[in-house]
RNA sequence: CGGAGUGUAGCGCAGCCUGGUAGCGCACCUGCUUCGGGAGCAGGGGGUCGCAGGUUCGAAUCCUGCCACUCCGACCA
């Protein structure tokens, strides 16, 4: 992509009502927009940021095993009622009428849909188990939106919901899912510590929130340190193996880690101290059994291998897409602007025309421009008349990770430099050594 | 929903108290000089001063109402 033809609306002041630094930073990147009180347009190097982190959240849940589908944002408000919920949600929900003045809403969640949509299909057990999910915009009317689209009224959220025979079985695919969230943070570039979550009325100890560090996260977190170090479960985890899996989860859920509400001081104490890890972090997901509080109402009932017929079990598994956008950019920046980890960069190099309209560094830019593009790397060919300066400022504010400036200097060596955005590590290469190490 | 604020050019702000031709910096356009870490000079474009009433010869400025947005608290992926 030629910046030229881009859109990147770039900021150099910092807006006034930004608070904290992610929803800064975005701003000043041209990622977003806001159009209204906690709704935001994603611009074009925000939405390639998203589509990473959905494709990335996409390809593990399909390795999990669950099934992709897509499910409307204006729901009904007759589905509501069956549940109980459309008294119950309060405010936050945004209610609407059509033009029949029929209620409906614009969806918070799914519940109620997706057992709808089971219970109109799923009549046996051997149909067992399913997982079902989508990624879909919600709106919730928060009283508060703040801090960009960390906490906005209008989100993206990819939600799975499971359906089992029984409590056993909720639990393997609440097992998958752990799994699958571990991969998940891991291969956008983060760390994730799953933490014990308040379950509220239902009970049970089958919920766990997902949270990443970062000094700038709004929650504090304590846990052992060892959980830096687990290693997170290959690719080729067999999803499948019931004990394989409750091993993991059993290791992954067998030290302390606890948010500040959850935070039992004794037991923390008890971590030998340099093992103690006290820091702020970010909710970047969430994981729920739930059992049969929708399906009994709801009558999601399939017939179990003895004839009768029962409530099904469900959970429901959530990861933000948007919050996740802002929490990797809390996680992942320094002072001179966000530093993307490489697979969620909205491009993967920067290419650099020191001195546009020099026919020596516009032909080796174009050169280069070509030879990214033939190695199917995502390339933003800066090829504006902006000056230098302004173009490292660029570069280094919307974080690619790796940089190739082309300039007069250089390439009168026959090189060109090679900077890495992460650690600042700069070499001098030629345009064929440099295509090798970045394209590889 | 309680408390506190702010609305003036794309962004950041001054002007308002004490009414009298709407300003500054950045960004944008033109030209010249520059050109490896957000250039300099000169010229230029862009505003129903959040909206609606009212007071006044005259309102960004004073009065009333409304709307939007932000911050603190409670709530929350």
């Amino acid at each position: 992509m030629r910046l030229s033809r881009f859109f990147l609306p770039i900021l150099r002041d910092t807006p006034k009502d930004a608070e904290i630094v992610s929803h800064r930073l975005m701003l000043r990147a041209g990622m977003i927009r806001q159009e209204a009180a906690g709704i935001y347009a994603f611009l074009p190097l925000g939405m390639r940021v998203l589509q990473k982190v959905c494709k990335i959240v996409r390809e593990e849940q399909d390795r999990s095993g669950a099934v992709e589908m897509l499910m409307p944002t204006i729901q009904s408000a007759d589905l509501w009622r069956e549940s109980g919920r459309y008294e119950d949600y309060g405010k936050e929900m945004l209610r609407i009428q059509d033009r029949h003045e029929r209620d409906m809403l614009y969806g918070p969640t799914n519940e109620e849909m997706i057992t709808e949509i089971f219970r109109a299909s799923v009549k046996s057990y051997k149909q067992l188990p399913l997982n079902l999910y989508h990624i879909q915009w919600k709106f919730r009317d928060e009283v508060r939106p703040r801090f960009g689209v960390y906490r906005s009224r209008e989100f993206l959220m990819k939600d799975a919901y499971s359906f089992d025979i029984d409590a056993a079985g909720a639990k393997h695919s609440y097992n998958k899912m752990f799994v699958a969230y571990l991969r998940t943070f891991a291969r956008l570039g983060l760390r994730s510590i799953p933490m014990q979550a308040d379950t509220g009325p239902i009970g049970g100890d089958l919920s766990h929130e997902f949270i990443i560090l970062a000094s700038t996260g709004e929650s504090e977190v304590f846990c052992h340190k060892d959980y830096l170090e687990f290693p997170v479960p290959e690719a080729d985890v067999n999803f499948d193996d019931v004990g394989g899996l409750e091993k993991l989860i059993e290791k992954w859920t067998s030290l302390y880690a606890a948010t500040s509400e959850k935070h039992d001081a004794p037991a923390f104490d008890k971590i030998p101290e340099a093992r103690r890890l006290s820091a702020r972090g970010i909710e970047v997901g969430h994981i729920f059994y739930f059992g049969t509080k929708y399906s009994e109402p709801m009558k999601a009932t399939v017939t179990g291998p003895d004839g009768t017929m029962k409530p099904v079990h469900m959970g429901s598994y959530g990861i933000g897409p948007t919050r996740l956008v802002a929490a990797i950019v809390e996680a992942c920046h320094d002072d001179n602007g966000i530093v993307w980890p490489e697979a969620v960069a909205p491009f993967h190099v920067g290419l650099l025309n020191l001195k546009q309209g020099d026919s020596g560094t516009d032909a080796a830019c174009e050169q280069l421009y070509r030879d990214f593009a033939a190695k199917g790397i995502d390339v933003l060919y800066d090829d504006t008349d902006d000056r230098a300066g302004a173009k490292f400022a660029t570069v280094d504010l919307i974080g690619l990770p790796w940089q190739v400036l082309v300039g007069p200097k250089g390439l009168a060596e026959g090189k060109v430099e090679v900077k890495r955005r992460s650690t600042g590590e700069r070499e001098m290469l030629t345009p064929a050594d440099a295509l090798k190490k970045i394209a590889g």
